[in-house]
DNA sequence: TCAAAAGTGTTCGATATACACCCATGC
DNA sequence: GCATGGGTGTATATCGAACACTTTTGA
């Protein structure tokens, strides 16, 4: 067999699309890659024994000491080029002690409230949330997983919304979600037709609770109601 | 580093879940495992320096003969059990000529007419056409891989609709046209409500050509625009 | 009293659903 | 002339889009 026609024997990685909203924007969590000034996606290769979902699962709780964080895979990438950059090439035989080749990966994309306390791993690799809008050059092809990421959030969240809520507080206001809305849909909505819609919708409640501090007329909360949720889904 | 620890090297394989229509339900291209009675979806290891994309592309042209098929990634399958069976390793091994290991998989989905004529590499393999209501056992997680291609086809269709006419003749009747939504949505269309929506998609045509030699009145034909598809496509 | 954001209602057009009858053709 | 499937229209409900003013609160 000639040397192009050799089987694909590969290292397979996970990388994760990990995002958070600040509330006008969507961010991206980004570490650093070790030993370098450059940004990454969270990933890892993962172990002989694991599967991709348990492995995302696994670089999730690393990050973010959420155990079962939801998460979707969205694409393998497996381009021949992905990893053939000089210095990434360096970079994965030192981080992983081997010289690594042929490397596929599985890309997932998550939600996380953006001000979650992250774990002492997250800090020694400087993990820190960036503007999607402001993202640097990454390596291997992490800006083009990050772009796709960005496409299948919209998918996610209308084949399940209750998704959207990973990324408010708890306790949010009409104008938290529309601005989540108009950062996922990247266009405006009409704030009248927008109350009016939320309003049709069962699992999500108004409190009584209403902010406090604010130098104008305080909002309403509201909340997720998982259980309705779930029973609206059930009937469906 | 414990064997348990130990990062994945493995085989990386893609496999088709290729769906035709056989004017009343959707069919899956099933092929012979080689040397033994069971069938499986095609599929293959792909090369060193292949991806996946091309490798998929590789394999429905080997099958089909249509260069430029158009497919759908939709989800890599990593469970460190799916190729445990002892039957499949030996298989594997016998096939390819050697252990394979640790193997992953990278599923597609992908549309044909189902009275194409398939390859002298097909016949060898027993390709044969089987309704996806009557799917009979298949090795690895092969019955797995075809029940998410069959949840995923709604999902494409939906993003892409002229995917559909992949299935349908050149020429197709409106009374084909709605079988063949009934087949994927797995629901009835009331005939009237359905020519309707039909007749306001601006890139489905009636033709002037009716049927002939058929029992009853005979219907017009239809036939897909793909000029004004991508024209109304670039509008959006 | 002003600034800033909250909150609310009506109208219109488009679309989905429900439903029943006449038409063309071959036998 | 009858059986078979083709083809059409009307009424209603629902949903999304457009659009402007009053209310509350703190500064």
């Amino acid at each position: 067999m000639e040397p192009s026609q050799e089987y694909m024997y590969a290292h397979v990685s996970i990388d994760c699309a990990i995002f958070g909203f600040d509330g006008n924007e969507l961010n991206i969590l980004l570490i650093e890659k070790e030993g370098t000034a450059a940004q990454k996606l969270p990933g890892s290769l993962i172990y002989q024994m694991e599967d991709t979902d348990s492995a995302a699962g696994r670089v999730l709780c690393e990050l973010t000491g959420i155990r079962k964080m939801s998460l979707r895979q969205f694409r393998c990438f497996s381009s021949p080029d992905r990893a053939m950059d000089p210095d990434d090439v360096a970079w994965l035989e030192k981080t992983y002690g081997r010289p690594v080749g042929r490397l596929i990966t599985i890309a997932y994309l998550s939600l996380c409230r953006i001000n979650r306390t992250l774990s002492a791993a997250a800090r020694r690799k400087a993990a820190h949330w960036c503007p999607v809008s402001d993202l640097p050059a990454m390596p291997f092809d992490h800006n083009r997983i990050a772009e796709e990421a960005l496409c299948e959030i919209r998918q996610w969240t209308e084949s399940e919304p209750a998704m959207l809520f990973e990324l408010l507080p708890v306790k949010f206001t009409m104008a938290e979600l529309r601005a989540l809305y108009e950062a996922i849909y990247l266009r405006r909505f009409d704030i009248r037709n927008f109350c009016k819609k939320i309003a049709r919708i069962p699992y999500i409640v108004r409190l009584d609770e209403k902010q406090t501090d604010v130098a104008h007329r305080a909002a309403h909360y509201y909340k997720f109601d998982r259980i309705a949720y779930n029973q609206l889904r059930q009937s469906m």
